[in-house]
DNA sequence: ATGAAAGCGCTAACAA
DNA sequence: TTGTTAGCGCTTTCAT
């Protein structure tokens, strides 16, 4: 194995100061076009590449974003960080994943592992917020951007799907379509995007002068999702509910196949389904669920750019909640109105 | 935002040398428990951390294992990533991330970007190797191990399952159940994991005086899958398939609902249908998936510990190529032999 | 434009 | 066991 090649021994091949190697790696820095070349002729030779983490010591930028994500189940997730993954990388930044679920316990702790590392920002990825984390990053002066949470905490920036108002398109939409016994499941409840879904979808309800008819908490995991459905569907139709939204799809879809399979329910004619983030299944003709699209894109693309923005302007950047409206993709997974203008 | 605090910081304040901070930080290190505690005491109180970077910088070890991965669309890929950053972690490594199908080309970039971070190892998923990228790492001393591929090329640890006994085992199935015209939806066939499975599955298909009766190239993506069920199937029923392997459940997925929605075929009184890998969607009821399913688990066991004994032990180490058995989960999507012996 | 020199925060000999 | 010292490979003043 060949030692690792340094600048001082392309100094020395190209016959120019160590520093001078330095500047021809360094962008924007003075250099004659004569140095360079000879500097790039004798990297090129030696292999050379600059060690990042020299770099990041003394420069105090890692170019690495630490990455917080908690489940990769949700396939909403994995689509995004691959999108994410990739922005950062065209940015000449780097991701380093921390999961934050099943390992050591909470998200405090992941924190500091991620704070070792030195990032220069920070992805937080369906994760909530505590306001000790907020406050040890303001401390460490590390920008954080909440991707897909946002926060009541001031000084945080969070990217979401505008949740509220895609809640009420969903009530709006199910309205619409003549359904008179609308329910919802939940996902978890300390999630914002939980809460917003359904404080939209509630409040579009409650003006159109209907009721919920019933509610059951799936807490975002799968089987949860499929005894919420069995509590809400399992009783004779006059109870049953003729329509129901399912605050995301990685429940829609399990709910849809408790009703379909293990309960005979017809969809859409005995019940419509309606899901929220429109992953890659939902869009198969097996599900071709109604949901309302996160649109992961332009989520991706503010998350990043907010993250550059706190990173390259540390002081003037005031924290945003940015809010991005989702289309509600309809399919054949419940009545659609007639005439309904997608 | 305070400044970062440094082990130099901690040194005054527990009125002791620098150097014996670290030795507190540093398992294995000689300190007395008195000295050990004023340090404690001290680092609690300013919160201190030890800069992984820094340590990286001297010791030579970053604790960051470059992980290279192609597409998080299949599903296999994202549950795998979740157990191998989570196993990784638990061993005091971290995650960086590499995306590397549609970002700056080729592998080599992908590669010489990896290695600027002083990585100490590699996991390159879904992705195949040149001679060129092996005989770089060997040279910079990264270890490096494949995860679901594997490799002619000597001198490279892989783990994947036994394909070529999966493809086998799949055929014996699929002729057990009676099956006489028998064909394949191949993936990308630059990958040994296609390559293998399909050889396995010929190989039993010859054993027992079969011909494949016919082959379509799916490319492990979506969109060509579909493309290749119509070729496959779009034609008079003497001419259909009775059975198909699919060589990967991503692209079974999409056949089967090409095969029952547009072609209006019954799975599996008409066609039976196996796929391979076994992700989540292939027990949803919908599908009912028959598949050779991998053992994420174990391949990601095997593979953190490989990658961390030839970190461990530079010279000791053999490279070997791991094949791990996956059992067949027989679900619906297929015509069971009789008394068949799960 | 260039080289010399001073560190970034830490670990690892080496003495004591 | 402890402190002193010398770097790890690089960027960045500061002179020149």
């Amino acid at each position: 194995m060949a030692d690792k090649i340094t600048s001082l021994q392309v100094a020395e091949l190209a016959g120019v100061s160590q520093s001078a190697v330095s500047r021809v790696f360094t962008p924007g820095a003075s250099v004659s076009a004569k140095t360079r070349e000879k500097v790039r002729k004798a990297a090129e030779e030696l292999g050379y590449r600059p060690n990042v983490l020299a770099r990041a010591m003394v420069s105090g930028k890692s170019r690495i974003i630490g990455l917080v994500v908690a489940y990769l189940e949700n396939q909403f997730y994995p689509v995004a960080i691959e999108k994410l993954s990739n922005s950062l990388q065209e940015h000449g930044y780097h991701v380093l994943i921390f999961m934050a679920a099943q390992t050591s316990g909470n998200i405090d702790d992941v924190l500091e592992e991620i704070l070792d590392y030195q990032v220069d920002g920070i992805v937080m990825a369906s994760v909530a917020m505590s306001s000790n984390v907020a406050s040890r990053c303001q401390q460490a002066g590390i920008p954080i951007v909440l991707f897909n949470r946002s926060q009541d905490m001031d000084g945080i920036t969070s990217v979401a799907t505008d949740n509220y108002a895609g809640g009420r398109k969903v009530a709006e939409f199910l309205i619409a379509g003549g359904h008179k016994k609308i329910s919802y499941v939940a996902g978890w409840e300390g999630a914002s995007t939980q809460r917003d879904r359904e404080a939209g979808f509630r409040a579009a309800l409650q003006d159109a002068g209907h009721d919920l008819h019933s509610r059951a908490v799936g807490d975002f995991h799968t089987e949860t999702a499929r005894e919420a459905a069995r509590e809400l569907f399992d009783k004779p139709a006059a109870d049953r509910p003729d329509a129901v939204f399912v605050a995301n799809d990685h429940m829609a879809l399990a709910v849809m196949d408790v009703l379909r399979f293990d309960l005979n329910l017809k969809i859409p004619e005995d019940v419509s389904v309606v899901g929220f983030d429109d992953v890659p299944p939902a869009g198969w003709p097996a599900y071709d669920l109604t949901t309302l699209r996160q649109r992961s894109n332009m989520m991706v693309q503010e998350t990043v750019s907010a993250l550059l923005d706190h990173i390259n302007q540390p002081a003037a950047v005031v924290p945003r909640k940015i809010a991005i409206d989702g289309p509600l993709v309809v399919r054949g997974s419940a009545k659609t109105p007639e005439g309904y203008d997608q």
